[in-house]
DNA sequence: GGTTGTGAACAAATTCACAGCG
DNA sequence: CGCTGTGAATTTGTTCACAACC
């Protein structure tokens, strides 16, 4: 069944995988053998069931009556996740996103090194940030040519996003993070996820306000619209 | 029923309400004054049937053989989403990330100003931001106490985050979005929201990992794994 | 004719509950 | 006896397809 369920991994628990890693390489650290569903679930804030369905997508790797081994899982996550080695990450966008995302440590020490970052702005291009050389959004093509299958990450403006990830795309980009607040066209042989701050705030004011209505109006009533939704995923 | 189906707005649907404001606006500010669902699907890019099953949750605002006139569909998602008023924000973290965020132009303009941002680092304390003034994190009740009902954003090191999420929290914070790569623990009566940056990358990173695999092992057959999902929600 | 609004069919994801194994 | 792995039940979300209406 593993090897069957290997091609069909479903999209929700592909997106929990990398929560499970963080989790994972912690108790790794702090010389943590044995681990159950249960422990994990609440570490990783799921429900046990969850872990133990997710995880079964990986194949079998637990013991019954035990547990799962920390330090198997974490070999067999990383290397399901494809992070036995360093994927390469451009950035398009110098402004303060940009900038800070180049700054992030997450990035490059999770294996995602940050090799360059494109602008426009020639009075950007040539200077570097955070040791990461700026370079003008013509090199494009020279920069993918270096390092080969490189992941994009968008930190542009919105009017400019669709442009750069269309030339992103035919200079042989297959992944591409979108920070602009734009939605992006994209064809299908090419990987999109987005993250759109303002989004996010906007759906927290819609439960917020939903609240305020709820307890404004009824002060009677038990609780319907529950919080804690954990969003993003 | 639409009157019903104002207290069970589903949840797949409210994360898809701003991505439909944003294009609405952007209509509006290009004089369009009518738009099908068709349209505003491909904008989105959602399909159409979703585009009408997610505004028939908010009433039946369309008129058919017509479309969706855009004034008043901003206006009443403005509402529903809770924008006819301003969300004062404090970030906590004047990190890297934390910075980027206050010179976020995204944010003050769609109705999010920073009032503050919040540090331990006593360098920072009493500095400005682009014009947000850093505070020490011991002044959070009194930052909330001069603004009501605030949005946390957290921007910390991860190690901070579920402690500085506390103090948010006991200070009458219900509302947070999570930057800082941890999972928080946070009652039931908050309302919670992550945006995890390496997650993100680990994802792409899968897609691709299993594309290379499945174009290396079988140069035959079919494509199964087929990539361009949009993920974020 | 064109487009909405929505039941009904379908698909994906979650949760339950327990057999099976260590 | 404890905990995994997984079928079955349930819930949630998506898509179809068409009647209702302008």
């Amino acid at each position: 069944m593993a090897e069957d369920d290997r091609r069909t991994i479903p999209e929700a628990t592909v997106a929990r995988l990398p929560i499970y890693l963080r989790t994972l390489a912690d108790l790794a650290a702090s010389d943590t053998a044995t681990i159950s569903s249960e422990r994990l679930a609440e570490l990783a804030g799921v429900n046990a069931a969850k872990v133990r369905k997710d995880l079964s997508h990986l194949g079998s790797y637990g013991t019954r009556g035990v547990g799962y081994d920390v330090e198997y899982l974490v070999y067999q996550m990383s290397r399901e996740l494809g992070l036995t080695h360093d994927w390469p990450v451009v950035i398009a966008g110098a402004g303060n996103l940009g900038q800070a995302l180049a700054n992030y440590a997450g990035f490059g020490n999770r294996g995602f090194p940050v090799v360059a970052m494109v602008d426009t702005d020639r009075s950007k291009v040539g200077s570097r940030i955070n040791g990461v050389p700026v370079r003008h959004l013509d090199e494009l093509e020279d920069i993918v040519a270096e390092h080969g299958d490189i992941i994009a990450v968008l930190a542009t403006p919105a009017g400019a996003a669709q442009d750069v990830a269309d030339r992103m795309i035919s200079a042989g980009v297959t992944s591409v993070l979108n920070f602009a607040p734009a939605v992006l066209n994209v064809p299908d042989h090419v990987w999109l996820r987005k993250v759109d701050l303002a989004v996010e705030l906007q759906i927290l004011s819609f439960y917020r306000q939903r609240h305020a209505d709820a307890t404004a109006t009824a002060t009677a009533s038990a609780g319907n619209g529950e919080p804690a939704a954990t969003g993003t995923g």
